[in-house]
RNA sequence: GCGCCUGUAGCUCAGGGGAUAGAGCAACGGUUUCCUAAACCGUAGGUCGCAGGUUCGAAUCCUGCCAGGCGUACCA
């Protein structure tokens, strides 16, 4: 059992018959900020002044009188206005640490009661190289199924690709009018982003002769969930007509949705060259996905969604728009019947994200004027399809905060639609700003290629591999061979966790430097940390599984070998609190700490010339048990460790 | 106008009721006959945007203001 739900349990069982409310006081557990104040803290009886009428320091003294923790703590004491300081016992931490090292699962338990989640992410346009703008959704998305799964929940992966929008349209023109056969035949992929590219290129100089406030909405407004046409097309804000170029390619999409027989078979000759292409991307990211059913999947089934929305009165038609009105249409919230949401399995997930009540001026348009569908409709068929197929009790978007009305609407309208039982979250997380504080782009104005970022990742990783092994105090024991395939794992690395390690919510400024560096937080820490554990065991010749086998005592007396047992043992509060909020970096600073307190212990407590035989072994187990959770930690991380760097 | 997000050290950011607000980078000073110095130890650096309020306790919650970003009916 995990330390910190056993403290609370053991002050549940004080506070019983004490305070009127023991399940809110327990909450007021929680690790210690700082060591001198022991390793968990309960921060209860100051508030119970109030309740009980004596002072707090008096309260924590009853508190401790009633509260039996003698088999985890030290004798708990009280200090300042009336905290109870606890420090964990060393034979607790040692049976606690013993246990795991025969445990595949570090000793974290499954979760009581497994929920099912359906987990939205990455959702990039198929028919053109994936750029920077994708990073986020795809790691965080990833991160979090690992994460999920690895605490005992059901999850389902379904990537919801753009595989239906303009940016066919585009493509389409572009190969009627420009292709280069021989290219195309010998690299279908790489011609067809050459059309792509051309194509846009050609609308946004259309646009920009057109608009004169074309500035500032050229931007490739990159969002996970669909195409990022939006400028420069016709239905720009500037309200240009649609000519030429942009008349064109929408009338090529419009015939590709329409059945048209060629175009859909050249879609259908595309789509599959557009699949490879991203799935190499995600081969090299190590990203993969239970399910890939995109836009296209949903086609057929969008009148449905409309017309259900129409003859149950959810939806009417405003200026030749089929909407969907929040601006004072009764929801169940409204009519007092409030939705059942399901209970939520303790220290599990985050609030549910429903929107009971929601009001909002503009409507969700679920189909145009020109009887064209939205991907407002499409999320809604999307939504039925996956409550049919899945039964979930919770769906997660793992998209840019930037469509936050959009989901808003999206949940309120299935809300409408019946599927009130179910966790509805958009994880959203900000934007990729270049260093002028504008969404990244290349100099030039492009958007910057998830590819050529990743190779310039490799790239700069390789140099400080190469560097490092050079400098080793026998010589290089890299081959060139080894060094390249070191620097991929460890570049990768840089870059997933330059995204991972920030609260997601906020913008944040990308930076080479800063994506790429190899020191401070970063994965290079950690990778560098599981690599000297792993070198020990190498040079020491170790039997790793006769070791764990051996059971051999731990004994924790330095206190650089009793922090990083402190440490070892929170790895699961690092698991729920990333999971309350959907947070991987909750893990990432849980880890950063763990390498942190290794890397103290690895100057100050030496393993292979320890004193004796005994403190060698214990500290092999030490070692084991921090290498095994970093490693663990990173690969919920979606991070690969390496044994040599 | 309305809605959402953001404002914390020189820079990039954690922390989102609990004790003296943290890290990385940059700066300065130490540590290698010793398991990988991509490391470790230390110093310096902050009216947590501003003003009120709630609380035993506020960077954290509430209200108002200021500044920035994003969104705001037929793009996604």
């Amino acid at each position: 059992m995990s330390i910190l739900p056993t403290l609370k349990e053991r002050f549940h069982a004080a506070l019983q018959g004490m305070v009127d409310n023991p399940a809110e006081m327990v909450e007021l557990v929680r690790p210690s900020q700082d060591p001198k104040f022991g390793d968990y803290q309960a921060n209860m009886a100051m508030p119970l002044k109030k309740q009980l009428g004596r002072p707090p320091r008096v309260i924590a003294a009853e508190i401790i009188a009633r509260l039996d923790v003698a088999d985890l703590c030290e004798k708990p004491e009280i200090a300042g206005p009336g905290f109870i300081n606890l420090r964990l016992r060393t034979d607790w931490l040692v049976n606690h640490l013993s246990a795991a090292i025969g445990d595949e699962r570090l000793g974290v338990e499954p979760v009581a009661q497994p929920r099912t989640f359906v987990i939205d992410f990455s959702a990039p346009n198929v028919a053109k190289p994936m750029h920077v703008g994708h990073i986020r959704s795809t790691v965080i998305g990833d991160s979090l199924c690992r994460v999920l799964r690895f605490l005992g929940h059901r999850v389902t992966s379904d990537n919801h690709i753009g595989d239906w929008g303009t940016q066919f349209g585009m493509i389409l023109y572009g190969y009627k009018n420009f292709l280069d056969q021989a290219a195309y035949e010998r690299n279908p992929v790489e011609e067809l982003a050459r059309l792509y590219r051309l194509v846009r290129k050609m609308m946004d100089e259309e646009s920009s002769r057109h608009t004169p406030c074309a500035e500032g909405q050229s931007d490739d407004n990159e969002t996970s969930d669909g195409t990022d046409e939006t400028s420069g097309s016709a239905h720009g804000v500037c309200g240009l007509q649609a000519s030429g170029v942009q008349a064109a390619v929408l009338a090529e999409t419009a015939k590709l949705h329409a059945g048209d027989a060629e175009n859909r078979r050249l879609w259908g000759e595309f789509l599959p060259n557009c699949q490879d292409e991203i799935s190499r991307v995600y081969r090299r990211l190590g990203v993969s996905f239970d399910y890939t059913l995109g836009e296209s999947f949903y086609h057929d089934r969008l009148a449905t969604v409309v017309d259900d929305l129409l003859s149950r009165g959810l939806a009417r038609e405003s200026d030749g728009a089929v909407c969907v009105f929040f601006d004072g249409m009764e929801t169940p919230a409204e009519k007092g019947d409030s939705p059942h949401l399901p209970e939520r399995p303790e220290g599990c997930c985050a609030q549910m994200g429903t929107v009971p009540f929601f009001r909002s001026e503009t409507p969700m348009i679920v189909r145009k004027k020109d009887g064209a569908f939205l991907y407002g409709t499409t999320d809604l068929a999307t939504i039925r399809y996956r409550m049919e197929t899945w039964r979930p009790d919770a769906i997660l978007y793992v998209v840019d905060h930037r469509q936050s009305l959009h989901f808003k609407q999206l949940f309120a309208a299935a809300q409408l639609l019946g599927y009130d039982n179910v966790e509805f979250q958009h994880v959203s997380f900000g934007t990729v700003l270049g260093d002028n504080g504008r969404p990244f782009k290349t100099r030039s104005g492009d958007t910057v290629g998830l590819e050529g970022l990743l190779d310039e990742a490799v790239r700069r990783a390789l140099e400080i591999v190469s560097a490092n092994d050079d400098a080793k105090p026998d010589g290089p024991e890299l081959s060139a061979e080894r060094r390249q395939q070191i620097a991929e794992r460890v570049g990768i690395a840089s870059l997933k966790y330059a995204d991972l390690s920030q609260n997601r919510t906020s913008d944040y400024v990308f930076s080479y430097d800063k994506m790429l560096a190899m020191t401070g937080n970063t994965a290079t820490y950690m990778q560098y940390a599981y690599a000297r554990v792993r070198s020990i065991f190498a040079r020491g010749g170790v039997d790793v599984e006769a070791l764990r086998a051996s059971g051999s005592p731990i004994t924790l007396n330095a206190p650089a070998e009793r922090a990083l047992a402190v440490e070892l043992i929170r790895f699961s509060e690092a698991l729920d609190s990333t999971v309350v909020d959907y947070r991987p970096n909750q893990l990432t600073a849980y880890l950063f700490d763990l390498a942190n307190r290794y890397s103290t212990f690895f100057e100050q407590c030496h393993v292979l010339r320890a004193e004796t035989e005994e403190l060698k072994q214990s500290r092999l187990l030490l070692c084991d048990l921090t290498a095994r959770t970093i490693r663990r930690g990173l690969e919920l991380l979606g991070i690969e460790v390496v044994e040599k760097m």
